[in-house]
DNA sequence: TCATATAGACGACATGCGTCGTTTTTCAGA
DNA sequence: TCTGAAAAACGACGCATGTCGTCTATATGA
């Protein structure tokens, strides 16, 4: 049962997991994910196979750690961050999830078929900006308004599957274009938990 | 490189590959998904572990194929379609979401730490989903709207993460009341493709 | 009804995976 | 500086995986 790895002080487990994700990042370059095998980032790390173990239960949470850890560096870099009043707050963090799809998935030609990539960088950045949203989210007030928890949800799920549909169209236009579309609809999400300064829309039989 | 599940007309076929879902089914009535080898699966299912790799290249596409047919099996019985003006079409979605999730997630105390098991069901829910909506989607008319397919998959995602957020609440209501709850937010999403009755939102900067 | 195509059974193989126990090296605190 | 704690190295093990080639049984279409 390896720790977590943000929380690590040791500075021989960083080095190592320093190394380990390193590795894996080269050799993505080349092999796609499930064509690398443990032995071939431990060789390239320089650590026994065995002290992989250690820190990652397998390969696929070394991923998640490498994606989730990416990400949020990303989001540290740019201040991002969201209270809930200030839309352009939402548009940076959209804007940084085009940029970290496209910077990070081997634009298409290269990964073909990467099984267990995408649902692993799914899950890692919806969670990631489901945290920021939840940082702007009302307290529960009136029972009219939606609970914040499923409003953050459901804005991060959106946010991401608009943001891959745009990244998986062939002609795909320039991000900046994209952000406002999708802006469009996730305000309506935002604003039906209740924000500080819109009603929650109404449902509409 | 096998073929889809759903264009096979040989029975010897259908018949193993019944068999096959059909003892993953019982098995995970037990074990967890990754408890299971493929060898116990073919062993109940009493096909040759072999044969198992002529159907399915590995366990995970057998869940996926699992999943999939299942869930579109359950909107096929509920005649669930969407044709961009009935909201009530979406309610239904919404709802057959909420129901395939409880009948077949078992029910949080069976599966903890379902490492695969969620990933999986999430791409083929949410393109089963996406494939509903796409149908009620307008035809791309004034550059104003949005793309539809962006939309439609908006949607899939935002309805699947709030369900799934709603499935995961210690003591959730019942579905019947969450429904009407993630309506609030959906509607918005599908009115901005710009349907027949609704004018798209503005956005306000 | 028969011929051909194809699914399934079966045995065997190399390989990667995850684990274990032991020894050596490095860090952190007294 | 010394000492106990903890990380990494190392070698070895059993196991599940995915693949291959051959043979048998079954379905489809003429």
């Amino acid at each position: 049962m390896p720790i977590s790895d943000c929380e690590v002080r040791d500075p021989r487990m960083r080095r190592t997991r320093q190394l380990l994700q390193g590795a894996l990042r080269t050799l993505m370059q080349t092999k796609s994910f499930d064509e690398i095998a443990v032995q071939d980032i431990t060789e390239l790390a320089t650590v026994n196979r065995a002290t992989f173990y250690d820190h990652y239960t397998d390969k696929y949470a070394l991923l998640e750690a490498m994606v989730a850890g990416g990400f949020h560096m990303l989001l540290h870099e740019r201040n991002i961050s969201y209270d809930g009043t200030c839309p352009s707050a939402a548009s940076a963090l959209i804007l940084a999830t085009c940029d970290y799809l496209t910077q990070n998935h081997g634009d298409g030609a290269t990964c073909q078929r990467q099984s267990a990539f995408e649902p692993l960088t799914e899950a890692a950045v919806t969670s990631a900006i489901r945290r920021v949203l939840m940082g702007g989210m009302p307290e529960p007030g009136s029972a009219l308004n939606l609970p914040p928890a499923m409003v953050a949800t459901a804005a991060s799920w959106a946010i991401y599957g608009a943001v891959k549909e745009w990244f998986n169209t062939p002609g795909r236009p320039a991000a900046e274009e994209v952000v406002p579309m999708i802006m469009q609809f996730i305000i309506p999400i935002l604003a039906s938990a209740g924000s500080k300064d819109t009603e929650p829309v109404s449902v509409h039989h």
